[in-house]
DNA sequence: CCAAGAAAGTTGACGGTTCAATGATTCTGC
DNA sequence: GCAGAATCATTGAACCGTCAACTTTCTTGG
């Protein structure tokens, strides 16, 4: 049956913070889009790059990308897929496991990384780290690793 | 000229916190849609019927909708026409200003809102105010606080 | 007043994401 | 060792967001 007591709202304040959140997250995700979008990429595609540049031989099981680069198998495959005609990325059988695929980040997706990263580092200072009191951002990476480690909540329906 | 100075990177445990709030910005959302899915709504569409909700006759100029609900007009545009043809919103020409429209949720709309609130309020709970140190959750209003109201950074290029 | 420009909103095409279905391979329990 | 389940990756269609172009209306400087 349908849980029928009050629900437990969010005070004046909490909610004050949890919609700064909302805004704030929407607002760094707009700097960041912006400041890759001169070297033809998003935010997907640089985090797949970066995932690959810090695996051995700058290779990864697809499903292994898609976990560390936090996207769905079929996101990856199609994005995998334009990456591999933009000559960012190939893909070839993975010898242990014949159901695998490993993709290998080419000389050219390296030396687009190498060349987006310093600016991406700099957009990332300029919207959150150098504009927010250092404990602040420390109790950032606590809360956020906090929510990341916990259970998965149950979301009783 | 380009900036040939070595770039800012971040130490370690500053990358640690970045990467942690990627990971948990993403798990976050991800909780939330999944909790909205049983009412048909994503948070995008729960957004707008929260800031129509709070407004003076539930209505608002579809610029001001965008603004607060933090999406491009043109996505306003056609996530409303969806809303429209599931009887959610209305729209009406503004009597003030003839370019202006002005978006009015139904009544359909708001037992939808009244329905679906306390799962949302629950999943955020949940997934991210319950799950962390209450002086951590203020640390992280403050921080949002600080992206939003800080100047468009220039990123120069 | 009026011309130029700005703002509101929409439109349609394009590109990217999601979703369910599929084929292929590997794992598991008996 | 085999049947059934689970995993890996892909596919294509449907859906959604972005972008640039466009119309209409309002504002502003001269």
């Amino acid at each position: 049956m349908p849980d029928t007591s009050e629900p437990r709202w969010l005070d004046a304040e909490q909610q004050r913070d949890w919609r700064a959140f909302l805004s704030g997250v929407t607002r760094i995700n707009e700097h960041l889009e912006l400041a890759l979008r001169p070297f033809g990429l998003d935010l997907a595609e640089y985090e797949i790059l970066v995932q690959l540049s810090e695996a051995e031989r700058r290779s990864l099981r697809m499903s292994d990308l898609a976990h560390s680069a936090r996207q769905s198998r079929s996101r990856l495959t199609h994005t995998v897929a334009r990456m591999e005609s933009k000559g960012l990325v190939t893909r070839r059988a993975c010898p242990s496991d014949r159901r695998g695929v490993i993709a290998t980040m080419t000389e050219h997706g390296w030396s687009l990384l190498v060349r987006a990263a310093p600016t991406h580092v700099q957009s990332v200072r300029e919207i959150l780290v150098d504009r927010v009191d250092p404990e602040d951002f420390a109790a950032l990476g606590r809360l956020m690793r906090a929510v990341i480690d916990g259970p998965e909540p149950a979301l009783v329906g």
